[in-house]
RNA sequence: GGGAGUUUAGCUCAGCUGGGAGAGCAUCUGCCUUACAAGCAGGAGGUCAUAGGUUCGAGCCCUAUAACUCCCACCA
């Protein structure tokens, strides 16, 4: 081990012994309970970030342990194609070299999308290797992988044959800059300043107009009628009248539609079934026409007349002077209202009505809602499962098919012949009803989700039903951000349950966004993000690890900074500095010996089987940074600051046995937070580990610590603590500096005498020596005295003494502990509360009480 | 418009089924004590957002209020 901690040296030699002795791979073994997670697989489009970290940490521990508790432990990694975002970065390449991705082609196309997942999947893969996480590199998965492909043909043929999948027309959102449908999540709605026009549409027998408000003049040339509410007094008598289209000789009807709400701008609304969804739903129910007005590429059409080619943002205000000067414009006043944006590119999208695949969901989302309202899967938080629930309980029919190229493409096929639609596991080579060989396939792909939903079992062979399939499915834990619940989480469980006919994980543990220090959502626009790779090059993947799990709080988000792993790399060079003391002073331990233990074994001994206990309690829950903190705390607190300190006492003694039982004390300690670590913190525990003077292969497969219920604390450790506190804290009223040693003289409360606590006391409370007397008349001069359960000690201090601020101290001790007497009585004498309150609570004040009275009536006396 | 979350020390956050307000960082004082000055020892710092209520007892439970954050929703 090298003399001070320096990540780089060892983290990524250790990874690769990892690797080469295959400690991650996992194969169904039934003599062992099993435990199987799927990671979320991040995107191909770029590198991983610290949320991946955060993520990926999280797993890692909670697999970890797993693996040392002995469970047949098995990490699914992987990647998704993403196939929006992937094919918008690829065209943006193109664009680079003067290309379109039409010029290319789609073969072409596809071609580089491929080598793009290789490439950036293998980057991917080698950050989170960097991490240290320990998931079965072996089985990784790619959702367009020839397995998952199948996976996916399965899902759509089963889905398509029990008729759950139709084609339909809806309105979409489009981008007509992306050039394809996207889906309501992907569409973002942004506030806008905008307007509100108000335009005047005369009645064709010129009996007068009928103003409406739009934020939309541009759709004017689709509109097909005008509704108004039924109940409104003002139009009640014109409806069914035509009206005239402005700009257009077209005559449109006035129709009535509760839609139309009588408050909102003049109670009047022009309706554009091909261009907004409650028009299309409008003109469903009144049959009206649909008439587009703007294209695929955002221009007007045709039917805008001499307004044809313009694009459609850029049109309103010519529009609106034609509107102007022709006497139609009545007012435009300032409006805000919200705009949807697509989440990729971020231009304002437009609804369409276009011929899309659907998932029927109504039928699928019921046993989804059902599996999480009975517990069989529950989410961590549990506030999460409202997200999850309302979201079903809403949903509607997923819209499948995206107008891309990258992607699973949709296994539908055409006859040209004869209009056939053909869909089957094997591709079609003639048509089943003609015979014809003129077939075409569906130019669409799927929903990048529809491969995602598959992923707990796609993964795991599916179709196939593979050994591991049966073995490891359904998952136990599925972490995942809450982003991300609706259309994924949701989708899974709903999947699982069709084609699995069980639900795909048992919890749902869901992590929080990391955001920048001032709780911003770190992005690559801001450039507020943190690069994963970057910190481990500065501080380690233990440091990065440590200080994201380090106060993180399940479900919430996560203030984030570089101090933070700053702070975490200096932890972990105490727990560097703290093993090599242990490793330095053990060298010739040849075996763990646990007997005759002194009062300090045994308190280190209680107090590290107690943190096990709960850490592992706190573990079970999902409570990771919690376990981590009892953990922290007991290294530093009770082992660092108490164990290793007094152990120097004996370790250099003359005393073979106490030094043997101190070596095996301070080894079985180290050890054994070394593997609590370990599952935050691989590599410097094996690090260490691996230079302890006993140890096994590796520390990833040792055992993990369990409670146990023998050990027994030490009756009077705790009271030495305190009284060695009260010495120190004697030491600074007085100001005498820590170099300035003293006698500390004790006459202890009871006839024991401690003898074999001494040197400790008088090494901890910076004594020159610690000397026991019998009666406080043995002592002469000036002296500073504190009272303890334990006993009295006096510090000679003679010309430091200033006997006003001697007595000043012990009267402000003398009131705080009056105060403790008063709460303690006041408490006990409330028949109340002794009456209600646990028997435990009672007993405990009353002890409490009898030691304040004591030491109460010690401290009068001095007075 | 609906829903969720947050509000505790200067900062970041813990705080279990209600039972004496905690940690880390920052700050102040002293100390190079043979694992660690990236350290050690000691201290200071809080009307637990506000107002009510339940209770013997509330940071925790209930009801309002305020501020901030996020999600969902078709308001022209």
């Amino acid at each position: 081990m090298d003399n001070i901690y320096e990540p780089s040296n060892f983290e990524s030699k250790i990874y690769e012994t990892w690797l080469e002795n295959k400690y991650f791979s996992s194969k169904p073994d039934h003599s062992k309970p099993k435990f199987s997670i799927v990671m979320p697989p991040p995107n191909v489009t770029g590198k991983a970030h610290v949320g991946h970290a955060l993520n990926n940490t999280i797993q890692d521990a909670i697999v970890r342990r797993k693996r040392m508790q002995g469970f047949e432990t098995l990490w699914v990694p992987g990647t998704d194609h993403a196939a929006i975002a992937t094919e918008e970065v690829l065209v943006k390449a193109l664009k680079k070299e003067g290309l379109t991705k039409e010029d290319i082609g789609r073969e072409a196309f596809i071609k580089r999308g491929e080598k793009w997942y290789a490439d950036y999947g293998d980057l991917i893969k080698f950050q989170l290797q960097k991490l240290g996480i320990s998931p079965d590199w072996d089985r990784t998965a790619f959702t367009m992988d020839s397995n998952l492909c199948s996976a996916v043909r399965h899902a759509f043929v089963e889905y398509y044959k029990k008729g759950y999948i139709y084609r339909g027309k809806r309105s979409v959102n489009y981008c007509p800059s992306c050039k394809t449908t996207i889906s309501d999540n992907e569409n973002v709605y942004i506030d806008q300043n905008t307007f509100l026009w108000h335009i005047r549409y005369p009645f064709a027998d010129g009996s007068g107009e009928v103003v409406i408000a739009t934020t939309r003049p541009e759709t004017l040339f689709g509109d097909t009628a005008v509704a108004v509410n039924p109940k409104d007094e003002r139009y009640k008598n014109f409806i069914g009248k035509d009206l005239i289209l402005p700009l257009t000789n077209r005559k449109i009807k006035l129709i009535a539609d509760d839609y139309s709400e009588m408050e909102f701008g003049t109670g009047a609304v022009k309706i554009t079934p091909a261009h907004d969804p409650n028009d299309y739903e409008i003109g469903l129910r009144h049959n009206l026409d649909v008439i587009v007005c703007i294209d695929d590429e955002g221009k007007l059409t045709e039917v805008a007349g001499k307004f044809k080619g313009m694009d459609r943002i850029q049109a309103r205000s010519v529009i609106e002077d034609e509107l102007r000067k022709q006497g139609y414009l009545v007012k435009v006043e300032k409006y805000k209202n919200k705009v949807g944006t697509c989440e990729r590119c971020g231009s304002m999208t437009e609804p369409k009505i276009s011929t899309q695949w659907f998932v029927k969901m109504e039928e699928l989302a019921k046993p989804a809602i059902e599996a999480v309202k009975n517990g069989e899967v529950k989410f961590i938080p549990k506030r999460f499962e409202k997200q999850y629930l309302n979201w079903l309980a809403n949903i509607k029919d997923w819209c499948i098919s995206r107008q891309i190229w990258l992607g699973h493409r949709i296994p539908v096929f055409y006859c040209d012949d004869c209009g056939e639609q053909i869909v089957e596991e094997e591709d079609p080579s003639f048509c089943p009803v003609c015979g014809s060989k003129n077939l075409h396939q569906d130019t669409d792909v799927l929903d990048t989700w529809f491969s995602s939903a598959l992923w707990p079992f796609s993964t795991l062979g599916y179709p196939k039903q593979t050994e591991e399939l049966k073995y490891y499915y359904p998952t136990d834990v599925l972490v995942t951000g809450y982003d991300i619940i609706t259309f994924w989480v949701s989708k899974m469980v709903f999947s699982g349950l069709e084609f699995m006919k069980k639900i795909p994980f048992k919890d749902v543990l869901i992590n929080g966004i990391v955001r920048d220090a001032k709780g911003i959502k770190m992005s690559k626009h801001l450039g507020n993000g943190i690069d994963p790779i970057e910190m481990i090059k500065k501080y380690g993947a233990d440091a990065l690890r440590l200080s994201l799990i380090n106060g993180m709080s399940m479900g919430s988000d996560l203030k984030y900074s570089e101090d933070r792993i700053k702070e975490a790399k200096i932890f972990i060079n105490k727990v560097f500095n703290a093993s090599k003391f242990v490793i330095s002073v053990t060298q010739n331990l040849d075996e763990i010996i646990l007997e005759n233990l002194t009062e300090k074994d045994k308190w280190i001994l209680f107090n590290l089987n107690k943190t096990v206990k709960e850490f592992n309690k706190a573990m079970d829950k999902y409570n990771l940074s919690g376990a981590l903190t009892l953990l922290m705390d007991f290294f530093v607190s009770k082992f660092c600051d108490w164990y290793i300190e007094l152990s120097k006492i004996d370790l250099y003694g003359n005393n073979e046995i106490i030094k043997i039982t101190t070596q095996s004390v301070l080894l079985k300690v180290l050890t054994d937070c070394l593997k609590l670590f370990h599952i935050f913190i691989p590599f410097i525990t094996e690090e260490i580990y691996l230079s302890l003077p006993l140890h096994a292969k590796t520390i990833m497969l040792t055992k993990f610590p369990e409670a146990e219920n023998k050990t027994q604390n030490s009756k009077i450790f705790d009271s030495i603590v305190k009284l060695v506190k009260a010495i120190r804290s004697l030491r600074t009223d007085y100001k005498v500096p820590d170099n300035k040693r003293t006698n500390i003289y004790i006459n202890f409360a009871d006839n024991k005498k401690y003898f074999d606590l001494l040197a400790g006391i008088n090494k901890l409370g910076f004594g020159k020596e610690t000397i026991v007397i019998n009666s406080e008349e043995e002592l002469k001069g000036k002296f500073a005295k504190a009272i303890s359960e334990l006993g009295t000690v006096y510090l000679p201090l003679n010309e430091l003494i200033d006997e006003s601020k001697e007595k000043e101290r012990k009267e402000k001790e003398i009131q705080s502990l009056l105060y403790e007497i008063q709460r303690s009585e006041k408490m006990l004498s409330n028949s109340k509360f002794v009456e209600k309150a646990p028997k435990e609570l009672v007993e405990s004040e009353k002890v409490k009480l009898e030691k304040n009275r004591t030491l109460y009536n010690l401290l009068i006396k001095e007075i």
